[in-house]
DNA sequence: CTGCCGGTGGAATAGGCTTTCCGAAAACCG
DNA sequence: CGGTTTTCGGAAAGCCTATTCCACCGGCAG
């Protein structure tokens, strides 16, 4: 295609172009740009080096990764961007790497395996150094078998597939200690005087919320407390989800209720928005408590009681797997730390 | 370099495997899978096809947009991409893309220019379609000049440039309507019986922050209420600026204020923070109004009154700018509507 | 003085894909 | 039915870089 020069549209300056003006070699400008193996003349050197900032030249990505066969991008996969909790994951993976020299594009399953595995086998040719999954997970086991046989193939083209708290599967993994997280905050909050509970989970094959409401109820059991079946509501890992639970309540469930736990800080949120709606006040007439600490509960009163996620942490370790292609199924678990406040006062 | 091949480690499958699996030439499997101008022979077109999907063929990216000199993807650059309004921007930005088969990078700028120029000229050797420019702005007029000297170059070579929300630069534009919101915005407070303000700003600079107090201003001025110079605090566009400026604040200029107006929802949800540290009640001591009707708002008691930004409308037009690469400098301003919530009941 | 070696620049090739260009076969037309 | 288009595969050139391979240099030991 014989681009027509319009009019201020220059031709980008290719290697090519720089190697000329300094007067060497195609593959000279090469080494002494990307700085390869093979020492150069410390004159030639200069020479590429001013011409390059002379012509202003960048190298082409695309092009460096055809030729390498290998790429600096790493994708991460999130349900919802606009969510707090992806987008501070986002935020941490990006700034951990950059310290690595990685770009990361970021990509939205919109909670949908048959768009993610779309995605994963795009990301296949785009010769993604490596993948991240944060959140999402399945019931559905065919499709959730599809996503893994897809996941496989993008590891056999030599990427990196790296699964944060998410259902076990052969990759590896940066998991969150859900479990003992949560049976420390049923442990604190019994301490407070709580006795009896409800707990808003998710869906259930996300490990994530499997881990916490299991390890809520070990929590209790430690202190005697027994949790039935039926004082759990499973929803959406979503504040929707939280809404929708609370104004799917028995009234009596809910009068019976001392505290709810929901398993993310989003649910709680939506929890307390459908509280409010059925006029009951937190924490005078139930107290509430989520998971994961995100950046927006700066802003709620009153305060919440959670469980921090150290999402920097979180990321950092993402990408440190990301990067080190030796370990396959590598598994890290990072901390969570009970942060108590105002929405479960010491009770009586 | 002859990787070895680590055992499963494959090759990936190239175009040319499948051309020959199917039996046909490269050039035809590349028509077939791309779908050219080109017509390609039916039975053939099966042929390929079935062969690609036996081989699990997926087109490898940077290759294409090499031989193309032209990309796919758009970047999108942001302040921080954990802030509220910038990820709900990202989702629109995402969402809009994918309807036009666009991929979307996200870049984080940490408002800092040096950095927007490095991403900037990055950008160009990705090749990418275009660069959307979210949010900052800077003080430092050499600087600017910097990046606007980068952004042309982008343009040069065939990239486009869209600002959105940003200092009148000569490229492609989104703008909200800050000065009608704000402007409709203070007549409705003052039609509600308000009638000392105080004003909280953001960057000069920045064209957001600044037509929103001049907004503002018109709209109180209509009403025959004039804003003082030392009613409007300069601070920054985030929620720490927020909380920062009602620190600072003079207990006097605190007392006579019965509105504050901060120039966007984060800030305003930084001053409520900063307002209860000083033991003021929203809003029996001080009503408050910010802008953008970030997602998070729904949490908040007392529901915050703010302008609407439809930033599912801006995301879609800033994708419209971006690939009508024919409209240069183009120009499109989206309005944003006063919602008026508890944080400013009628007064008296 | 000769043969070999480490070092360094350049030519050539690889990498996966798109697109132009050719040529042959098919379709059309008087 | 001959000549002219049109249609549609395939060969080959090209996009930009990285890397291999080759050639040539001076140095060094024998």
């Amino acid at each position: 295609m014989a681009r027509a020069p319009q009019p201020g549209q220059r031709k980008p300056v290719t290697l090519f172009d720089v190697a000329r003006a300094a007067g060497v070699s195609q593959s000279t400008a090469s080494r002494v740009i990307n700085g390869s193996q093979r020492v150069v003349n410390e004159e030639l050197q200069q020479r590429v080096l001013s011409a390059a900032t002379k012509l202003n030249y960048t190298a082409n990505l695309s092009a460096q990764t055809v030729a390498r066969g290998k790429s600096t991008t790493v994708a991460l996969l999130v349900s919802d961007i606009a969510d707090g909790y992806f987008s501070s994951m986002a935020a941490a993976v990006m700034r951990a790497a950059e310290a690595h020299g990685l770009r990361v594009t970021i990509a939205v399953t919109e909670r949908n395996v048959e768009r993610e595995i779309e995605l994963v086998r795009e990301l296949r040719g785009q010769h993604a150094r490596a993948i991240i999954l944060a959140g999402s997970g399945y019931l559905d086991a065919k499709l959730t078998q599809a996503l893994v046989r897809e996941l496989q193939m993008f590891e056999d083209t030599g990427g990196t597939v790296v699964l944060v708290s998410r259902s076990n599967l052969p990759f590896a993994q940066v998991d969150l200690d859900n479990l003992e997280g949560a049976r420390r905050l049923a442990a604190a909050l019994v301490r407070l005087g709580y006795q009896s509970f409800t707990v808003l989970g998710a869906e259930r094959t996300l490990v994530a919320t499997h881990d916490r409401v299991q390890g809520f109820r070990l929590g209790l059991e430690g202190h005697g407390i027994m949790l039935r079946d039926d004082q759990i509501l499973y929803s959406n890992f979503s504040w929707e989800g939280g809404f929708d639970a609370i104004q799917a309540m028995d009234e009596s469930a809910l009068d019976a209720t001392e505290l709810i736990f929901a398993v993310n800080d989003e649910m709680a949120l939506g929890a307390i928005a459908g509280l409010r709606e059925r006029g009951m006040r937190v924490p005078d007439d139930v107290a509430i408590a989520g998971f994961d600490d995100i950046r927006s509960l700066r802003n709620i009163v009153p305060s919440l009681t959670t469980v921090r996620v150290p999402v920097d942490e979180v990321g950092r370790q993402a990408i440190a797997r990301a990067v080190e292609d030796g370990g396959r199924a590598d598994h890290k678990v990072v901390n969570a730390t009970v942060v108590l406040r105002d929405s479960t006062p010491r009770r009586r």
